[in-house]
DNA sequence: AAACGTCGCAACCGCAGGTAA
DNA sequence: ATTACCTGCGGTTGCGACGTT
């Protein structure tokens, strides 16, 4: 037997909101603040819409200090950076930048930001020699986004990125030692055949 | 001007985890 | 301990806007 359906999806509502909609969601909100089910509120309010689909609309779009589109430099630099050492917990990223949302920033992270850093990444004979067949995709591609993300720094280091971080070299060589370290962790106990992909990192980047 | 392709965003789906009964 | 239900999350899809041919 199969998991009940969370609404009865013939008498349902899909698509994109109306305002009138929004409007009585958001009026029902901020008159009696978020009850105990939202899957009993839209037909307290008389809308024909799955309770999932209220709260995605209220988290997303219809409650205070929520910001859309215009990533800054310094909001694209801190997704990064954490993507690389989390993955893809987007709820844990966005609770890291102010009225951000997860939706937005894993909409912003997969049309832009990937490709931009997939983009900064060399040519195969010039990349660290990752051990692709001992690490799962999801790794390995948070390891060449890594070296992408690093790479793109380095000619920078007297300037944006220590200027943001009040990193020093070494500080940054050990951190990125860290993230690197995790995610092979998280990833298997893999082994590097007897070179840490650190050392790749550190031969190809050094000035 | 029309057809087609691409991009970005809003919303849906299904699963996992938490919790009350 | 088990079951049923709810919320939260991440992956995916659908569609409108825009650009190109």
């Amino acid at each position: 037997m199969g998991r009940a359906p969370c609404c009865d999806k013939a008498n349902v509502k899909k698509g994109a909101w109306s305002p009138e909609e929004a409007a009585k969601l958001k009026a029902y909100i901020e008159e009696h603040g978020i009850g105990a089910y939202w899957l009993s509120l839209p037909h307290k309010i008389g809308l024909k819409r799955c309770g999932k689909s209220c709260r995605l609309r209220w988290l997303n779009y219809l409650r205070h200090n929520i910001k859309h589109g215009g990533f800054s430099e310094e909001e694209d630099q801190v997704i990064c950076s954490l993507y690389i050492s989390i993955g893809s917990r987007w709820s844990m990223i966005a609770a890291q930048l102010l009225g951000r949302t997860d939706n937005d920033v894993k909409n912003h992270w997969n049309t832009r930001l990937k490709k931009k850093l997939l983009g900064m990444q060399t040519e195969p004979s010039q990349s660290p020699c990752l051990p692709a067949q001992t690490l799962s995709a999801s790794a390995l591609q948070r390891m060449q986004l890594l070296y992408a993300f690093f790479l793109s720094n380095i000619p920078a280091l007297g300037g944006k990125l220590l200027e943001t971080s009040h990193q020093t070299l070494p500080q940054m060589e050990q951190e990125i030692q860290i993230s690197m370290s995790q995610i092979v962790q998280e990833d298997m106990d893999c082994s590097w055949h007897g070179v840490h992909p650190l050392q790749y990192l550190m031969m190809e980047t050094r000035v």
